[in-house]
RNA sequence: GCGGGAGUCGCCCAGCCUGGUCAAAGGCGCAGGGCUUAGGACCCUGUCUCUUAGGAGUUCGUGGGUUCAAAUCCCACCUCCCGCACCA
């Protein structure tokens, strides 16, 4: 059957707008919350940000079938910075970039000529999005809908951070981050090109002495200056000398301007050149002592300050070096005296674990690459296996990885050492051509996630929520205890100043965590019940806080008094969801501002993270040319096609693939389901069959189910239930009814497919409401109630079937093995006594016994059935049919004592074997007389697995 | 390195927490049949190996262990994926 989607999506989405269907206001029904993570507006949205949303719609629709109050709004995130490079890109007409508009996102010229204005490209993108939103038939209550840069918005991010900083978690700092000295900005990684994260680490400087002048030597392994035989100098560079925040320094210029960066005053003095350094001493920091400078060639200006500290027995760069050196020095010469001085014991390396890995790597010189793959083996088995020497002072005897810290400490305090900190991935270049330096950025504010009791607050939360899937919550226990200071305000890009120094943006990430309470505001900010200006902070800490009176200047009373009882009828946050990329930041602040701000009974009650979307198995993007704008999507397939097929490849945290296929195979099963509806009628019930009661049975089970999986999210199970598990049991059914000639089925088929539809209206809301009104109900579906389990499942009704269904696959493998053609058919049921074996071995079985030996004694003992032992056979047989069955079987078998299995297959089972395999069949009793069994086949006959015989 | 997660019958992917419903669901693919002018769609049957009586054998990354019983619990190992920050 052809349906015209893009047609019943219109149809429907008019609809629920005429009713203003997803508009919601505090009532006295029980509520929910459910957000998620609002959209940044600078591309359209494709298939994977529609999987988050998608899941939130499903989430919100479910919980108004159960009979909640949900309120799911919308917000658009327009602060933060790569907007604004776009726009810039766009202005210095970088092809790249305009062209990805143009043929991925489809953006008409027009509009990208605006682009220039950040804002433009804000708000295109905003209206592209939401459309996209509503044509998905997201069900938001768009009154409530707002941007970040709104007036009213800017005014409760004021309030937010003032009420942070009064409570001392905002805090003021330096910190370092990569810079890019020509646009005076720090750059990360959409900042620079080929997308490089611009990385760095943080060295130790060594201070050695020598005539008057501090000579620093950068290390990452500050422990082995116990080790130290001599420096290395490049003869061919030429030195600085400086001054640095007063203290006489020889470094290479690069380090020179480095060190200019990092908030150090530094002068220059003059210039020495390497040669003349070459064969000089200098003074060990710790101790009296004097070593030489060598020339190595391997030094680097730009690595470091420009010279080394040589520690030959554990740095295989210092080991080959001092062997270059000694092969070009006269022998007998003091120099060639110098020798490794071993720090540190490791297992499995002797006294100079640096020579055992140049000899093992055959290096040849200094200049030999492999020597980087010999310094991280080194590295690595020293410091998580090493142990330092008794010459390591009072360091001797710990381990590397533990005394490094200390001996940092121990140098720092004693002025041995300085910091340097450098980009580990040079050369790094912004886009303006300019390379990248590593910048301490001073008197950058903080918000302190560093706080002991802000973390203890916000893990008390997280312990009370809901997290699904669960097993994401460790993550989220992680995130909390590595967190520290986090810079949350940056000099670029839309957003709301810090009120209090307006040279400053509130960081993007530190806008959007506590904005959910801003929905309430919205809707009032919307409907001009009141404006920015009144926004003051008594008003925000009246109506979020409960602190001072709804007296707030410049608002009548009741408006406050009302906003105030909306937001109380609302908050806390019931659902948020979002990617899982966010897990580490956003969804953590939201947390921890929540607990900052909001007292106990407004903390967020759940989280749910879900996964992105593949294309065709491999990651969307740009350069493969692969994303597939929402829009676009649904134009296409249609609304429904494309959120089933979104949501049933992958449980939540997975990677949901997208393929034109599985897009195929939704819309042919809802097709099909479609045109049920419209054959389908509803009539009365008739008197109810076994089949009948069956069938109704695993209805039952099928809502259970459902709606259990439902409730934890898990949307893709839920969806296997809705749409194909139930078929193979409808299967069995109507091949039953089938056999038995039935024509009254129709009402029983009507009600199993309503409840059906019901079920998928969630997830397919537009072909839902559509197959609702084929089959002739009234109403819309999305405001129908979930169907509930009321009917008591009969257990006799389900094992009857059971036993039928296991006696017709039975019947097909006998025949399927011998592949004989049947003539007849005859069925024999076990003696009573032998049910009465089977009762007491399942009573066993229960009861956790399933010793054959000892059932068997016991078995005998009893006259009853003390025959079994004319057939021991059967004892182990039994055990296993009865674990070969579902326990829930087990426990409705051991509660119906009585089963007469003789009349249930004579009234049954002869029209099905009739239908499936052409012939008749007859039963016995194996204890009947004037049984017809030339086979012997009888006594082998069990309860619920009868003999059979085919001839 | 730190932290998190995963390895299942051609593919995708359930099951594992709470051991026996497990030769292991479902989807896709493939094979046969039905329907159809044909194709598509749809429906049925089959899809580890062996088997002329409903059975048996070998499987769930690898190797051990616990148990009457292990895909499921324990230990060790191998492989892969993700996050580690000033960025939405």
């Amino acid at each position: 059957m052809e349906i015209d989607w893009n047609a019943i999506d219109r149809k429907w989405q008019k609809k629920w707008l005429e009713n203003n269907d997803h508009e919601t206001d505090s009532n006295n029904k029980e509520k929910k919350f459910i957000t998620v993570a609002y959209p940044y507006p600078n591309s359209p949205q494709h298939i994977g940000h529609g999987r988050t949303y998608t899941i939130t719609d499903v989430h919100s629709r479910y919980l108004r079938m159960k009979g909640f109050n949900v309120l799911f709004p919308m917000g658009f995130h327009y602060t933060g910075t790569p907007i604004l490079g776009m726009s810039k890109r766009v202005e210095a007409g970088d092809t790249e970039i305009i062209d990805g508009l143009k043929n991925i996102y489809n953006v008409p010229d027009e509009a990208i000529k605006t682009f220039v204005e950040p804002i433009k490209i804000a708000n295109y993108f905003h209206q592209e999005i939401k459309e996209g939103m509503i044509e998905m038939g997201y069900s938001i209550d768009w009154r409530r809908e707002f941007t970040t840069i709104d007036p009213a918005y800017q005014k409760f991010i004021e309030w937010q951070i003032n009420t942070l900083k009064e409570k001392n978690l905002i805090i003021q700092g330096s910190h370092p981050v990569g810079w890019c000295p020509k646009d005076q900005n720090p750059v990360s990684q959409h900042d620079t090109m080929g997308d490089v994260e611009p990385g760095f680490t943080e060295y130790i400087l060594i201070k050695f002495s020598f005539d008057g002048y501090i000579i620093p030597t950068a290390t990452l392994r500050p422990e082995t200056l116990f080790g130290v035989t001599n420096l290395w100098v490049n003869p061919k560079t030429s030195y600085k000398k400086i001054s640095v925040d007063g203290e006489k320094w020889i470094v290479s210029a690069e380090c020179a301007r480095k060190l200019e960066f990092l908030d150090r005053k530094i002068t220059y003095d003059g210039e020495i050149s390497g040669s003349e350094l070459v064969g000089k001493e200098i003074t060990l920091p710790h101790r009296n002592e004097k070593i030489p400078m060598l020339e190595a060639s391997f030094v680097e200006s730009q690595t470091g300050t420009g010279l080394v500290m040589s520690v030959p027995a554990h740095a295989p760069f210092d080991y080959q070096a001092l062997v270059d050196f000694k092969k070009n020095q006269p022998p007998g010469l003091e120099l060639q005296l110098i020798k490794p001085i071993s720090i540190i014991e490791t297992e499995g390396y002797g006294e100079i674990p640096a020579k055992e890995a140049v000899e093992k790597l055959g290096i040849k010189d200094q200049n030999d690459p492999k020597l980087e793959e010999a310094t991280e083996e080194i590295y690595g088995k020293e410091f998580y296996g090493g142990i330092l020497k008794q010459n390591t002072e009072q360091f001797a005897g710990k381990k590397v990885s533990e005394a490094k810290d200390s001996i940092k400490e121990w140098l720092a305090e004693k002025k041995y050492s300085d910091i340097l900190l450098e980009l580990t991935n040079s050369p790094v270049r912004c886009r303006c051509g300019a390379e990248c330096v590593v910048k301490i950025l001073t008197n950058q504010w903080f918000l302190n996630y560093g706080d002991k009791d802000w973390k203890e607050k916000a893990t008390k939360c997280l312990d009370g929520m809901s997290i699904l899937p669960q097993h994401i919550r460790p993550e989220f226990n992680y995130v909390i205890g590595w967190l520290h200071e986090r810079a949350c305000a940056r000099q670029h890009g839309l957003g709301t100043k810090l009120p209090w120094n307006k040279e400053w943006i509130v960081e993007s990430l530190s806008d959007s965590v506590i904005y959910m309470a801003y929905y309430i505001i919205a809707k009032f900010v919307n409907a001009g019940v009141i404006s920015a200006e009144k926004l003051s902070k008594e008003f925000f800490d009246y109506v979020f806080l409960g602190i001072g009176s709804s007296d707030v200047s410049g608002v009548p009373k009741d408006i406050v008094e009302e906003i105030r009882a909306e937001f109380s009828y609302f908050y806390p946050v019931d659902s948020r969801h979002s990617g899982r990329d966010l897990v580490p930041n956003h969804l953590t602040f939201f947390v921890l501002n929540h607990v900052a701000i909001f007292p106990e009974n407004n903390w967020p009650q759940q989280i749910v993270v879900n996964g992105s979307v593949l294309m065709d198995g491999k990651k969307m993007s740009k350069s493969m040319g692969n994303i597939i704008p929402l829009r676009e999507a649904v134009r296409k397939y249609g609304a429904d096609p494309i959120r089933l097929t979104i949501l049933i490849s992958a449980e939540l945290l997975q990677d949901a693939d997208f393929n034109v296929e599985a897009i195929k195979g939704i819309k042919n099963k809802l097709a099909s389901m479609y045109e049920d509806c419209t054959k389908t009628k509803a009539e009365k019930f008739p008197e109810l069959e076994p089949e009948d009661k069956w069938i109704h049975g695993i209805l039952q089970n099928l809502v259970l189910n459902a709606g259990k999986s439902m409730d934890e999210i898990r949307l893709r199970e839920a969806l296997h239930h809705i749409l194909f598990d139930f078929d193979s049991e409808l299967q069995w059914y109507l091949k039953r009814t089938k056999s038995k000639q039935r024509t009254n089925i129709s009402g029983i088929l009507h009600k199993i497919l309503s409840y059906r539809v019901l079920m998928l209206s969630p997830f397919a809301p537009h072909i839902a409401e559509e197959m609702w009104e084929k089959l002739g109900h009234s109403g819309l579906v999305s405001q129908s109630s979930w169907p509930s389990v009321s009917d008591v499942i009969d257990p006799n009704a389900i094992q009857s079937e059971e036993l039928l269904k296991g006696i017709m696959d039975d019947i097909a493998n006998i025949l399927k093995v011998t592949k004989i053609t049947p003539n007849k058919i005859t069925i024999y049921t076990a003696d009573s006594f032998k049910l009465k074996a089977y009762h007491f071995i399942l009573e066993k079985v229960m009861a956790g016994q399933t010793n054959m030996g000892s059932i068997m004694k016991e078995l005998i003992a009893n006259p009853e059935t003390a025959d079994i032992k004319k057939n021991p056979d059967f004892v182990q047989k039994t055990i296993k049919d009865i674990l070969s069955v579902p326990t829930e079987i087990r426990k409705t078998k051991l509660a119906t004592k009585e089963f007469d299995e003789k009349s249930l297959i004579s009234k049954e089972l002869i029209s099905l074997a009739k239908s499936d395999f052409g012939v008749d069949l007859q039963v016995y009793s194996e204890n009947d007389s004037g049984i017809y069994d030339p086979k012997g086949k009888a006594r082998h006959a069990r309860p619920f697995k009868p003999a059979i015989l085919i001839e």
